[in-house]
RNA sequence: GUAGUUGUAGCUCAGUUGGUUAGAGCGCCGGUUUGUGGUUCCGGAGGCCGUGGGUUCGAGACCCACCUUCUACCCCA
């Protein structure tokens, strides 16, 4: 027999931890219903052409690909095999993998069921996604995404619209949040009037560590990227700024920029009448993986005022991409998107013992016996109650009544009804509160009365 | 992919310069006060010491390889 283990990077979940990763997807579940998305699901297997290609060289190496079935090595490109190429052989032995996120599937999905869905579509998804990382706090091997996403239209409503998404997930789940904003476009706006229009890449691979590193490391990379001190320090003075009107005055002289000024303008305008729960702020170091992004970037952090001693990495992102299914072949469809990262929102929910008490309670009321009869006769009470909808379970025989006390404060209960001769005879069911040792007899109708409380 | 780190009972961990039969706490099971848990006392079960190889009279301990855990970097939720 071998020892039990799981793979790497995965995870197990006790009752008690499925019940609290639920109440976070149904308080998501919720919010991404009363702003009109729609569910839509996807296989966790998706064909390897749909996936390569889209995250870069390192999400490509990150990919979970799934071996051929059959004899796969005999269909293997032999020349390949021979020279122990994995990379070269790959093609001919895996066509398919697991799902690395959940925004391409959405961009094949939408590319294919083009004609049976109308535009602006707007679906969320709840639905594990798999990257073959190495494990670190917070990160996972397995986890969730959930995303909400709008595709065919330029609308920046859909922008404040997840803004507002975003403020109200996390208020309903008591969590202080910041949420930070940037547009890829005054990103471009300060390359642009630095001159360093041709780095661009780089120099928002450099800024987005400023956190991090700290502005003279920055400095420095951005120096080796070939432009002078000058340029780099007044990049820096550029990206620390968090004022809207003042950023505008500084990138007047940059089309692309400015455009980026009045959609961030644009955006806080929808926002006027809605009362933000969360912190928002303007953050130009705020760069978030390229690969996609066009125009506004979302990342929300939680709020390190509230929790000063908490470490943990972003809690949702998102933004504008403005082509993500050309790739797929379908052209000019806008779309914006946000997704909340529900492992990482657990771990700082469960680090700041933010779960409300009520969540860990699994069941209303549990029944112990003290012989044959008394224990049909609760058998026949918790039936009673659990067509009334109340949650009840009962131990399956009359055991020693100190072990079926134990189990019943092991199942969290917060009501034990102690079944007797007595109790038949009289026709009561004698109820202990748990949390306080109190007891009392009750009539089954004054019971439910007790327990919907 | 790079660097470090970890692996001994179900869990958290001790285990001396290599030396008889590998320990503790918690948990689990049983008994103890005959209608009451979390919180009495007593007893018991439970270990290929990560895997494979090597050094040695002798390895949980030393060496090598692989696997694994956690952490930082890269990247990301």
């Amino acid at each position: 027999m071998s020892k039990p283990a799981i793979a790497k990077g995965t995870r197990d979940f006790l009752p008690s931890e499925v019940i609290k990763r639920n109440y976070i997807f149904d308080h998501i579940k919720e919010v991404f219903k009363t702003y009109a998305y729609l569910p839509i699901e996807t296989p966790a297997i998706e064909l390897l052409q749909t996936l390569t290609g889209k995250y870069g060289d390192e999400g490509d190496k990150l990919l979970f690909k799934i071996l051929n079935n059959g004899d796969y090595l005999a269909k293997a490109n032999p020349e390949a095999l021979a020279n122990k190429n994995s990379n070269a052989m790959l093609s001919s032995i895996s066509k398919r993998g697991l799902r690395y996120d959940l925004t391409v599937p959405l961009a094949r999905y939408v590319s294919m069921h083009q004609n049976d869905i109308q535009f602006p579509f707007k679906r969320y998804a709840i639905q594990p996604v798999w990257r073959a990382d190495r494990p670190q706090k917070g990160r996972y091997q397995e986890f969730y995404q959930c995303d909400a996403d709008m595709v065919g239209s330029d609308s920046l409503m859909y922008e404040s619209e997840l803004l507002q998404i975003l403020d109200t997930v996390y208020s309903r789940l008591n969590l202080d949040v910041v949420i930070k904003l940037n547009n890829r476009k005054i990103l471009q706006g300060i390359a642009e009037v630095t001159g360093q229009s041709d780095n661009f890449i780089g120099v928002t691979v450099a800024i987005d560590k400023l956190d991090k590193i700290g502005r003279d490391k920055v400095a420095i990379e951005l120096t080796n990227l070939g432009m002078n001190d000058n340029a780099a320090s007044t990049i820096l003075d550029l990206i620390e700024i968090h004022d809207i009107d003042l950023i505008a005055t500084k990138l007047s002289d940059s089309e692309t920029g400015m455009l980026g000024v009045s959609e961030m303008k644009e955006v806080m305008d929808y926002m006027s009448d809605y009362t933000l729960n969360n912190k928002i702020e303007f953050d130009f170091t705020l760069a978030r993986g390229l690969s996609y992004y066009t125009g506004c970037i979302i990342e929300v952090v939680a709020d390190t005022e509230t929790y000063p001693d908490l470490k943990m990495g972003s809690l949702s992102g998102g933004g504008r991409y403005a082509d993500l299914t050309s790739m797929f072949g379908l052209k000019d469809m806008s779309g914006v998107g946000v997704s909340f990262g529900a492992e990482r929102i657990y771990d700082v929910m469960e680090e700041c013992n933010l779960f409300p008490e009520s969540v860990t309670k699994s069941i209303d009321i549990f029944f112990v016996s003290f012989d044959t009869e008394s224990h049909r006769y609760a058998y026949k009470q918790v039936s009673a109650l659990r067509g009334m909808g109340v949650s009840a379970d009962l131990y399956p025989d009359a055991a020693k009544m100190k072990k079926q006390m134990k189990y019943a404060h092991g199942t969290g209960a917060p009501f034990v009804a102690i079944i007797g001769s007595d109790e038949v005879e009289a026709n009561v069911i004698a109820v202990k509160e748990m949390t306080t040792g109190d007891q009392g007899n009750y009539s089954l109708s004054q019971l439910v009365e007790k327990l919907k409380l």
